[in-house]
DNA sequence: AGATCGCCCTGCTTGC
DNA sequence: TGCAAGCAGGGCGATC
């Protein structure tokens, strides 16, 4: 399941192998994966066709690749298994392919949107002035973006009403962490994850966000996470990140710092896993 | 309007 | 053995 250290992967291969290249001709194998392309897959295809691409951008887990002849972009997210393959023209299609696109050149190699659960998908949208695509205007600056405030965040997380995993996974307050990474930055940082972020200190907040910089960075240097098989990056290798975990994953397994058996709980329809030890829930109110 | 929750989807794993 | 339930979960829209 791709987080930002795995998007920013996707990125980097889409910069080296697609970006400058000009759209011949667009196939959209299965309508869910456009599906927020509203005016539909015959619309997505006959627009992006003929353009010609720019540098591939990544705010969060949302990629786009800016089309400066009509000022809007190529919207891409992965969802929970969505891979962006650079694949010989030849190759194969692959069980899950949902778009494919070929280019006007002589590089012998396509752009294919494979994506088995197509929780993620393709779409055309408007830019806004800062060069995003309106739709994510909302989503919030990830905490590996330069122009990253950690006072705002800060400030952010004092006002509102809620608990700090919640908080992390929210993309209007910090985008880009996901279920695995939040459960890690926590466990670094010794937070319950339903601890309240009401009463968060100033080093509270940096110690928090400097584990979360500091996960990412280090799946970054590994070529993203992928302990499951269904994350390959843009050219098809896995990652290996998964054998340093030390929370997500880990239940009944001893604690990396004290030895104490890992737990997971039930939480949002999802599992939180946490060191009991190592990370005490907050007094029930 | 901030917070919460259900839903979308497919394949692998688990349990009876 | 076979089938059903459980699980993985990002993001959006509905609801309170």
């Amino acid at each position: 399941m791709p987080e930002l250290p795995e998007v920013e992967v996707v990125r980097r291969g889409l910069e080296r192998w697609v970006s400058g290249r000009t759209v011949d001709t667009v196939d959209v194998l299965h309508p869910r994966a456009v599906r927020r392309h509203l005016a539909g897959g015959p619309d997505f295809a006959a627009r992006l066709t003929g353009l010609r691409l720019g540098t591939a951008m990544r705010r969060g887990k949302y990629l786009w690749i800016p089309l400066d002849e009509i000022s809007a972009s190529l919207l891409g997210h992965l969802g929970m298994s969505g891979q962006l393959l650079v694949q010989p023209s030849d190759a194969p299609d692959e069980k899950h392919l949902r778009v494919r696109v070929r280019f006007a050149d002589d590089l012998g190699t396509e752009l294919r949107f494979v994506d088995q659960r197509t929780f993620g998908g393709l779409s055309l949208h408007d830019n806004t002035p800062e060069g995003l695509p309106d739709v994510i205007a909302h989503i919030a600056r990830d905490p590996l973006d330069p122009a990253f405030d950690d006072a705002a965040f800060h400030t952010a997380l004092r006002l509102r009403r809620t608990t700090v995993k919640r908080a992390l996974l929210d993309q209007s307050l910090i985008s880009g962490v996901g279920n695995i990474y939040a459960d890690e930055a926590l466990w670094r940082s010794r937070l319950h994850y339903e601890r309240p972020t009401a009463a968060f200190t100033r080093p509270r907040t940096a110690e928090l966000l400097g584990h979360v910089r500091d996960v990412m960075s280090e799946a970054l240097d590994q070529g993203g996470t992928s302990f499951d098989s269904l994350y390959v990056n843009v050219n098809g290798e896995s990652g290996y990140f998964d054998r340093s975990l030390d929370a997500y994953g880990r239940e009944d397994q001893p604690c990396h710092r004290c030895g104490t058996p890992m737990r997971r709980r039930p939480w949002m329809n999802r599992s939180s896993y946490y060191c009991p030890r190592c990370q005490r829930p907050p007094r029930p109110a």
